[in-house]
DNA sequence: CTTTAATCAGATAAAAAAATCCGATTATGT
DNA sequence: ACATAATCGGATTTTTTTATCTGATTAAAG
């Protein structure tokens, strides 16, 4: 099998992204992502529980408790998401897999695969959250 | 953690690059891979196995058997590895984990991450095993 | 012909990732 | 006050991936 990010980043990102599409100031319960997103319930959780530890979002506990973003969606990117579950090493690992590839030894792709990284890593890292909102609403209604 | 290629593909594809800068007609033990690739005996051994069935490299038992291309270099390239080991599905699926994520219901980074994955595709495809000899036996020099 | 060094095939084990369970805590609404 | 509905924290289970073991087969070399 071939993954980009672990199933913990993607829900985690769609996670962050639904809270994004959702009215500012209303929390979001963890049965609603489940339903909604389509994740088991306890796992969903674990991830929000993690994101809330990294500061990304905020929660708060007891009847209509639940979870929102701890800043403005205008300051949060999917970057901050995998940084914050999967952490950066993709961006920093030989995608044959050699152990310290470097620009003093290379791998065979070192130089073409190093521009495709930084360019994925430019795409995280550039859309905020807020910009793409209207697009997650989007494929929230069909999901 | 985060993944692109399984740890099978990656070996994978450092088996076949290695047997690339190899001489061509010789063949190749999966003790040598085993030592210069620093990857455990029996799993290249099993890996090797299957990039043998998928037609990619021929083998030979008994003494001084090992393996070896079943074509010429130039006409094997790193998605043919890929394709036989992980198969191509990364190149279809939403990399934020949405399912059916297609033109007409496309996650918010849809076009985007579409435009990287071709590009992916491209290079994986394009560079022919033999293209990269060079890079290869000095990448296999320094390990 | 026998020893040796290699692949082959299938089962098994270990480690990591994904998912679940359970009981405790917390806050809201009745 | 009490019942309810939510998060929290830790342990546990299941599944997948990675790695290993064992014995059989094959072929070259002495």
């Amino acid at each position: 099998m071939t993954v980009i990010f672990s199933k913990k980043c993607e829900y985690g990102m769609q996670a962050v992204l639904y809270l994004a599409a959702q009215e500012k100031g209303i929390l979001t319960s963890a049965e609603e992502f489940s339903k909604v997103l389509k994740i088991p319930r306890e796992f969903i959780s674990k991830i929000l529980q993690s994101l809330r530890e990294s500061g990304l979002i905020h929660s708060s506990k007891g009847k209509s408790g639940g979870f929102g973003l701890a800043k403005d969606p205008s300051r949060i990117k999917l970057i901050d998401v995998v940084s914050a579950i999967d952490g950066l090493d993709i961006f920093n690992s030989c995608v044959l897999g050699f152990p310290e590839c470097s620009p003093t030894h290379p791998c065979p792709v070192h130089e073409t695969w190093g521009t495709l990284r930084t360019q994925t890593y430019n795409m995280l890292s550039s859309e905020t959250i807020d910009k793409v909102k209207q697009k997650t609403l989007d494929k929230i209604k069909s999901l």
